[in-house]
DNA sequence: CCTAATTTTTGGACTAGATCAGAAGGCGAC
DNA sequence: GTCGCCTTCTGATCTAGTCCAAAAATTAGG
């Protein structure tokens, strides 16, 4: 069928591929769109939406339609840090760190983490960008008596180096799981989405040099952004 | 924000987790829902979308709207064929072979296959369901000069077991990609799925014994019915 | 019973708007 | 300069429908 969605689609899919519009460069308005293709705002949007389901544009709430850049390529097994893996690929990292208290695990959390009663965790969120876009929230959950007197250290740094130099805890062993679904309410503000949008849930639990479960990681990326690349021989 | 989407979406999550509706059953159609939530079907179809995403339902086109089951667990690195894993998971697996030809490689797979000039590949689609539903669409791309006579084997089983048997070929290295994205026509089509709607897409590579390139394949999964989970040890 | 034509049901595509809330930018008071 | 207000721009939510194409169910004919 040739339907105007799918016209609109292909005409903007090839603006992009044919450069009109470069990386992270800002589309005309919804607005604007509908009336330059003649169509309603609604048909637009579900255009816009195809081609972010794609991976090929993305939105920021309230902000506007943007040009995805290459998609980041992820191995979760590889202990290498965020900011070196993303350097290797010439590009940009930036961490922030949102938010760090210690709390009494959600039920959520002491299932992934094995804890038989409520046990206090250590919570840190922290924002992750690249090339001066955000595109992935962290959130560890660290085990309170594995890590006593964190709160004291610097946690914009990488987390493994820590563990190593003021713990001296190294992770072995982990696994992970990834998981297509909507960001949670706190997710989507924090990565400018729609609350309810689809991003990447990557799931990951640590465990020390003495097989030790040490923290769980849950990592939530913007799904454009990334692809995880693993290699049977890597590990 | 206390918005009419907000509610529907927070009432049908419930009624589904309350066991209201149980897996693979379909919900009322859309038209009745709207009238049923006192809205147009367009705010009632955003809904319906939330919750997909979430992956707590799926539609099939023009067919309806359904409660996915729990998702299957999928190691892309073990070694294990689909049906046992599936079994493994108390769960029915079924594969329908929808077409095998042999063909020049288009340049996205000579790309893959690290074709240099336009070769010949064999190219197997199997369609894969788990307990009746369909939520995989497969694309084996062999390099012909490797797999003599292939079209004259048995191709609903397992390639793996295959390409031991009759050819002596075990795998002993790959590398795959996992990429958010959207279904293409064909993918879509095989699915029930509307075209550019959300799926997972795997891209693997197998090198054989001798560390030569043997194939590719190319996995498109309903996103919900799926979650990706790799171990660090078991490899 | 089986097959084929027909009707009904379903979601997909579409129109033409309105209202709302948050983000961003400009402007004035200090 | 900077802080707060206020306007403008943006996408998000919402209304109230129509028409279309494919799937499914039903019906009629053999």
């Amino acid at each position: 069928m040739r339907t105007q969605l799918r016209t609109i689609k292909g005409i903007i899919k090839e603006q992009i591929a044919g450069g009109l519009y470069t990386c992270q460069q800002k589309l005309p308005s919804e607005r604007e769109l509908s009336e330059l293709f003649q169509t309603t705002r609604i048909i637009l949007k579900d255009a816009l939406i195809g081609l972010e389901t794609e991976g090929l544009i993305y939105r920021e709430e309230r902000r506007g339609w943007f040009v995805s850049p290459p998609r980041l390529k992820y191995n979760p097994l590889s202990r290498s840090h965020f900011h070196r893996m993303v350097a290797e690929q010439q590009r940009q990292a930036s961490t922030r760190v949102l938010d760090i208290k210690t709390e009494l695990a959600s039920s959520d959390v002491a299932k992934v983490l094995e804890l038989k009663s409520l046990q206090s965790i250590h919570r840190i969120q922290r924002l992750r960008s690249v090339d001066n876009r955000v595109v992935l929230f962290v959130e560890n959950c660290l085990i309170t008596t594995l890590f006593p007197g964190l709160l004291q250290h610097d946690l914009s740094q990488s987390l493994t180096s820590l563990y190593k130099e003021h713990y001296g805890y190294h992770t072995v062993h982990s696994h992970f799981d990834v998981i297509p679904t909507a960001a949670p309410e706190h997710v989507a503000k924090a990565l400018n989405l729609a609350e309810g949008q689809q991003i990447l849930k990557i799931c990951r639990v640590n465990y020390n040099q003495n097989g030790l479960l040490m923290d769980c990681e849950f990592e939530y990326w913007r799904p454009d952004a990334v692809m995880i690349r693993i290699d049977s021989n890597e590990h």
